[in-house]
DNA sequence: AAAAGTGTTCTCCT
DNA sequence: GAGGAGAACACTTT
């Protein structure tokens, strides 16, 4: 999926592509993915208007005032829109018609999920998820990430990756801020020094912050729902260049292993454990 | 043709 | 309870 920077991209795009619509019916050939349920989510949502699109972590919240549609496109999902009458695609699921177009959700290995909550409960959600503050000074409290990375013994990779800590963050940018910090993604968290934990704080939120503004990164099939490709991809230091001399050092080569099941790019020499 | 892929969640084991 | 490994979800690409 996207990680937060272009699901950030897709919700600017939604914003100006489907923001105060009215939505007049909504079809699907795979409602399973709606997860609270298809027909209710239809009955409930047809006749209502999108009154703004949001986005908390790596989620997409579509404000319908009484109602929020939670989509997390996890490693595929795409949305689009077409005019009426557009010929549908092979991995094409969810299709919301307005009077003068249609929103299309795509996702070729069906992850993706929609939940439709009353909004008062939204937060609550994400409360139950755990899902930690968003990457911004005002948000993610230096402090208290310190004192949660000393009381772990996860390794730090992983434990970045899982949401709790801070939102947003996944395999792509996550090595990205580690070679940024020199950890090694394998660090046990409470074995952190204060000047790695501060920059890892630091870094998560820089290098979010420059791929949002970047429109994320295009390195597999990711576009925003205008279809246009970020340019992130062209200031990735280790994620994909395994092989290839680290660009800090210049004294070895990126290397790729597995941590907790993900491919993880590093540099042995600028980022070893202690 | 096996393996890996921008994610999350669950089970089973230590 | 904590943490890790592996699998599941479904499909494409290398």
């Amino acid at each position: 999926m996207p990680e937060l920077p272009e699901v950030e991209n897709v919700r600017q795009g939604l914003e100006k592509l489907v923001k105060n619509k009215k939505i007049l019916n909504i079809k699907s050939s795979y409602p399973r993915m709606v997860l609270t349920g298809f027909e209710e989510l239809k009955k409930e949502l047809e006749g209502r208007e999108i009154k703004d699109i949001k986005r908390r972590g790596k989620y997409l919240l579509f404000d319908f005032g009484q109602w929020t549609l939670i989509s997390h496109l996890r490693m595929e999902g795409k949305y689009r829109v077409e005019p009426l009458g557009f010929e549908s695609q092979k991995h094409d699921h969810i299709f919301v018609e307005f009077s003068d177009a249609v929103l299309v959700y795509a996702d070729v290995r069906k992850f993706g999920t929609w939940e439709l909550l009353d909004s008062e409960k939204v937060e609550q959600y994400f409360t139950s998820k755990k899902i930690g503050p968003e990457p911004r000074n005002e948000d993610f409290d230096e402090a208290l990430f310190s004192k949660k990375l000393h009381q772990s013994q996860k390794k730090i990779k992983p434990y970045l990756l899982d949401q709790t800590l801070v939102a947003g963050l996944g395999n792509i940018y996550v090595d990205e801020v580690l070679w940024r910090s020199q950890v090694h993604p394998e660090t046990v968290s409470s074995e952190l020094s204060a000047k790695q934990i501060h920059l890892i704080h630091d870094k998560t939120i820089e290098v979010l912050q420059t791929a949002v503004e970047r429109g994320g990164s295009s390195i597999r099939t990711y576009k925003n729902a205008m279809g246009k490709e970020g340019s992130m991809q062209e200031l990735l230091m280790v994620y994909g260049k395994q092989g290839e001399i680290c660009p800090r050092c210049r004294k070895a080569e990126i290397e790729k292993i597995k941590v907790a099941g993900r491919g993880s790019h590093f540099c042995p020499y600028c980022q070893k454990i202690k």
